[in-house]
DNA sequence: CTGTTAGCGCATTCAC
DNA sequence: GTGAATGCGCTAACAG
């Protein structure tokens, strides 16, 4: 049978409350009957249970953590940060993981959440309706991606400034005609990709290039998605000889298009992507860098702030720092005839 | 304020039992009260408190998964796929993401997770200790690593044989000095690395090959720990000509190592992975592929088949197929004097 | 410092 | 088919 904390008082002697105070560290319990308690409580193998006690306390000591795909590095590396920050402190996690849309729209429409949680970190941006319904939970909100939205802290990145960067390098480098990955048409409704677009088109306006809707292609951010999106400009009548990815995956995935046809990188065709993924490193991939880690703890840090101090509202923007990384997709173009 | 059953009862004149059978679909209300009831529910946007109807009965509608790091593919991928099985069938999954021993053991130790949680999925291979803290929740339990433990429902892959596939593939091409990278000395107690090592060995033996203990160093099971192990293995007075790493990821890193070294691959060196990282086609890596989604289905589909039978025990163990990929990352040796 | 008294919001007996 | 009691295990006021 389960051990529960009117066993615990008996064994002890002591009244529940008791008990309840001794194994919170409330004040209000003597040094010598706390010990006591603890040594029974550890002796019969008690743990408070979690419903009992968010019934009558209000508090679920729970964390809920919204994401699009957990199985992509990206929001992987930001759940696993934000987890940690969140058990260091003594919050249980509970993941929702609404990669399709019908599992977005039951998540949504349900709200399993409500009453179950202390806060909410959202991987994702809830379009304007979602965010509604994320509000009503009346719980503090955080997000780590793209725009600001009121009631939300947000940590996020210059994702327009990191665009600007990775391509102002190839069309530094030469490149007159430079293709874009992008994932626009994912149900996701985050700004990111819209940002990093708008660098883009405001690089190629900066140097004077019309851009071209036909070099602008949907990666959907997964390998497979930048290895069709590839194969789509390479199919183009003027391909492009260098193409900037919105992610380090469609990156990737653009690399492996580019060698089934059997052209060389940089040589042929540059290629620049952005997150620096772990794996960027090995493949050598020129990128835009973000501390992803470093996003999901910040946010997850904010949160709990705000969790200490109820009457506190979201949390100023942060903007965390990203770099250029040059490595060895990009070179100027058609450099192979100049060897 | 939030609303509560009484609420929805007023409004719809009916007592609180009825509104609660009315909104679980449970037998003994009225058709059109029912539907009354329902409407009112969603009119005043309802939700039942989980921490009072788990108090009330005693089930907690959510899933327990133990993850030693979210942040890794394959453990990404596994989680991905379960949660999208246990969301389906309306449970919640609480996420335990333990990579530090300090976590580790403040989780076990703790065991936050009991009177949380009515089955729990563990990615990890609990030792001997951990593994009794789990059965003593009393509530199925699986797993997707390693070996069998008496009460959990397992799946998994025959790690020996795929190892056997992989250093088999180096032997037939003519290797005799195969290194191996592993992850002995992570603090996982899974059975996975000691496998995969059995595999290495028996066929070394098989072809007649003297194991050589400097050949098999430690990758941790990280892309650095890889670049690392093989950088030692290039160090070696005689230095092998071919490496099996126990996962892509350490792979990777050795790919790395050797790209640093100004080695080829595969002309120099030959490398083999395991697990089949959705990177590796990208980086033409010769591997071991395992089903790593399909386990995490898997196990969750027979854990909630457990949940609905209660007096069923843990499932006989699930062997998923494994299937040896060859790529480009192997060759017979010195085959560039071939040339 | 400690015990008593009330709920927290719901599910589950039983009556009717 | 529906309502009235009862209790799940704990926390929080209030007494003492």
């Amino acid at each position: 049978m389960t051990v529960s904390i009117t066993d615990v008082a008996e064994a002890t002697g002591v009244s529940a409350s008791t008990v309840s105070r001794a194994l919170r560290g409330r004040p209000g319990v003597s040094e010598e009957m706390r010990a006591r308690i603890v040594a029974a409580a550890a002796e019969l193998g008690y743990t408070a249970s979690r419903s009992a006690s968010s019934l009558a306390s209000g508090r679920t000591c729970t964390i809920g953590v919204v994401v699009p795909y957990v199985g992509r590095w990206f929001f992987g590396t930001v759940l696993d940060a934000a987890e940690k920050v969140f058990s260091a402190a003594g919050y249980d996690v509970l993941l929702y993981n609404l990669g399709s849309p019908e599992a977005r729209k039951r998540f949504f429409t349900k709200l399993p959440i409500r009453k179950r949680v202390d806060a909410v970190l959202s991987l994702l941006i809830p379009d304007p309706e979602e965010a509604t319904a994320l509000r009503s939970l009346d719980v503090p909100l955080a997000t780590t991606v793209g725009g600001a939205r009121p009631g939300f802290t947000v940590v996020g990145i210059d994702d327009r400034g990191g665009a600007e960067s990775a391509v102002r390098h190839l069309v530094n480098l030469g490149h007159r005609r430079v293709g874009m990955i992008s994932g626009a048409s994912e149900p996701l409704h985050w700004t990111t990709p819209l940002d990093r677009r708008r660098g883009y088109l405001d690089v190629l306006a900066d140097a004077g290039i019309e851009p071209d809707p036909a070099l602008e292609t949907d990666g959907a951010y997964t390998v497979e998605g930048g290895e069709r999106a590839m194969s789509e400009l390479l199919a183009l009548r003027h391909p492009p000889t260098a193409v900037f990815a919105q992610s380090d995956e469609m990156a990737m995935g653009a690399l492996r298009a580019l060698r089934r046809h059997r052209l060389r990188v940089p040589d042929d065709v540059s290629v620049v992507g952005f997150d620096d993924h772990e794996l960027s490193e090995v493949i050598g991939l020129t990128t835009v860098a973000q501390p992803v880690a470093a996003q999901g703890r910040e946010a997850a840090r904010l949160l709990l702030a705000q969790l200490d101090d109820p009457d506190a509202g979201p949390a100023d923007p942060v903007e965390m720092p990203i770099r250029f990384i040059l490595r060895e997709t990009t070179a100027p173009p058609h450099s192979r005839r100049q060897r």
